[in-house]
DNA sequence: TACTTTTCACCTAGGTGCGAAGAT
DNA sequence: ATCTTCGCACCTAGGTGAAAAGTA
């Protein structure tokens, strides 16, 4: 529903707002995995300065935490099948605990769900379309197993800043956040203002232009055919259906 | 759980008891479907007569209804992961209502969960197995292709009268199976009685002796390898892991 | 009379942001 | 000062039997 930019609150909450991608290209009748994993897109850790409204750097990474993928439930699915419909990933959850294992880990199914990242750190979702007769080594808790042959590719997309809680600092940016979570989600039904609110929400969001393009969802093409050559830093950039806003562009995050 | 003796108050509610298989003798890295449907028994209506506590031939059947086939959730999967688990249909839903379509007949994919019964009939529950290959024209509304040499098997199982509220004349069996239905499952947790009253429970089933066997689940061997000529009537009656109770006998279900 | 349908309170199961308290 | 953790009230979503009302 809307694009990359995210926050979590507590160990093993849902990402925010959701991925959402189109896919065409694929061999109809050929079954296929559909996973997403989500990078660092560099060595730093940043922290966000009120007064400039900017993120910037406040020194070096933390050290890497272990690697998980989020395997699309609906998994193992033909290629018709994917193409018909927007593929969700809302169900994946992201947490700065390496210790709570929401089905990763136990050893059999694919069913992990958790994904760990550093809070205050820069990263990039990617998503993975792997044939299934190549996915036998394909687990939750080790890395995609890329390069092999052509039967795995990636797709970049928007960059993000993932923090644990909406830092205070983030001011008006914050703010937006959490309404858009609260306007958004059935689950905060709650909190919603009533009615007339939400007029101010919209032009909020107009504000902050950066926010639209994430609204489109991406229609990724010439999957199949692509040959891969190297490992993760060569992967194709295929490009997006929407209004052809750079997808480099540093996001926000609350 | 339990077995095949079961019972409905509302359309569109879960199978009491929940039928669980397990099976063995699959090809592990073979894919299967694993579907089950209801057949009727015979061409008969019946009633519970009170005084003599027994279910009685009381006309003839009503009009077939259209068919329907529970596709189980998991499937396709591998022979090893059928073989590994219990295969539990606990989220079948039964119904006397040929218009609510739960998932079924939506036309695409494989929800359909609702299957369609009279009331008051007799019914044999029968399990599936099916190779992917050969499960293209599997379908939620469509009778199971049975017979196409060999692709598909079915498993019968005890047969059960099918009613779709508890009729008072069941006196102390429809009473059993709400305390049974109660005690087991989770949702029914409020009207439990505090504790004691479990004790009650235990004799009651004791004194309904027919219960008991269908406690087990049942291994269902050899399944790949059986040829199959002709269909439905000729389905091969596969050997239960459990007592040995005749599968045959007619069980009860207010 | 005998079964069916509807409504309802009461559960499970799980996803929200909030605010207080904790950690560094 | 800044971010994290925990308990909580409040939601969605859906599975129970009881009791009342409907049907024939």
């Amino acid at each position: 529903e809307i694009g990359t930019e995210m926050i979590i609150t507590k160990a093993g909450r849902r990402m925010f707002p959701a991925m959402r991608v189109k896919i065409s290209g694929l061999d109809p009748h050929q079954q296929y995995y559909i996973a997403m994993d989500i990078v660092p897109v560099d060595n730093k850790r940043y922290r966000y300065v009120y007064h400039s409204s900017k993120w910037m750097v406040a020194g070096n990474a933390d050290s890497p935490v272990p690697p998980r993928v989020y395997i699309h439930p609906d998994s193992p699915a033909s290629g018709e099948t994917w193409m018909r419909q927007v593929i969700s990933f809302d169900k994946l959850k992201l947490t700065n605990n390496e210790l709570d294992d929401q089905g990763h880990g136990v050893g059999f199914d694919l069913a992990g769900v958790e994904i760990i990242l550093h809070s205050m750190h820069k990263y990039q979702p990617r998503v993975h379309v792997i044939r299934k007769d190549c996915g036998d080594d394909l687990s939750p808790v080790k890395p995609i197993p890329s390069g092999e042959g052509g039967e795995s590719l990636l797709l970049p997309r928007d960059s993000f800043h993932y923090c644990h809680s909406i830092p205070k600092s983030t001011g008006n940016l914050g703010f937006l956040i959490t309404r858009l979570k609260i306007d958004r989600n059935p689950f905060a039904k709650g909190f919603r203002d009533s009615g007339r609110n939400r007029m101010g929400l919209e032009a909020l969001v107009e504000s902050y232009a950066f926010w639209r393009p994430s609204l489109r969802t991406l229609t990724f093409e010439d999957i199949p055919g692509i040959p891969k050559q190297g490992n993760a830093g060569s992967s194709t950039l295929l490009q997006g259906s929407g209004s052809g806003v750079p997808s480099t562009h540093p996001h926000l995050l609350p």
